[in-house]
DNA sequence: CCCTGATTCGC
DNA sequence: GCGAATCAGG
């Protein structure tokens, strides 16, 4: 199903924006999607965009690929600038920080243990509970993020519903199905 | 342990 | 061309 993602031309210049914007690769992979950091290393090399700017080297590529014949890689990069600056309405997604997604204003939600905390494929450590909350395919989705069972890729209370018995299973409707 | 990018190499 | 595995480092 998911498919059809691959290094298509938004994708690229999304990677493009990112990877020059300072974001690491496994920042742009989290939000390109469907690829990992490792792919995008490995693209960013092949586009030849390895190395980034430093703070105290020139950051005025434009000027520069603009006034003389220029390599390859100075002309990609001159370009990635213009695409940079202008509007692009497909990337523009990507540099909304945070998904904003209603964190509970709950005065009244102490339950027992530091329960589910929601976090995005970025926060998720891997002694976070990877219990999935809500829809994959949109932004909202999130996992549990508690605090795992060593060992198990679930918190206590997932792990229970993730992990019953059999016999248990036939009585225990679904009872805390994917919320 | 968390993370970073770089490189290799089978596909 | 792609990206997992691996390496080297913070």
């Amino acid at each position: 199903m998911e498919a059809g993602l691959s290094w298509t031309d938004e994708r690229v210049a999304l990677l493009r924006r990112l990877w020059e914007d300072g974001q690491s690769a496994s920042k742009i992979a989290a939000q390109l999607g469907g690829v990992t950091r490792n792919a995008v290393i490995g693209k960013v090399h092949r586009l030849g965009l390895a190395g980034r700017a430093k703070p105290g080297e020139e950051a005025q590529s434009v000027s520069r690929a603009a006034r003389a014949p220029a390599p390859v890689a100075e002309i990609e990069t001159a370009i990635a600038v213009v695409e940079a600056e202008a509007p692009e309405p497909v990337a523009i997604v990507a540099h909304r920080p945070a998904p904003a997604f209603p964190p509970p204003p709950s005065p009244a939600a102490p339950t027992a243990l530091a329960v589910s905390q929601r976090v995005t494929i970025m926060d998720l450590r891997d002694s976070m509970c990877r219990w999935p909350l809500g829809d994959p395919t949109t932004p909202d989705f999130r996992f549990c993020g508690a605090r795992s069972i060593t060992g198990l890729p679930y918190c206590t209370h997932h792990a229970e519903i993730a992990y019953q018995p059999a016999t248990e299973r036939k009585r225990e409707r679904r009872v805390a199905g994917f919320r």
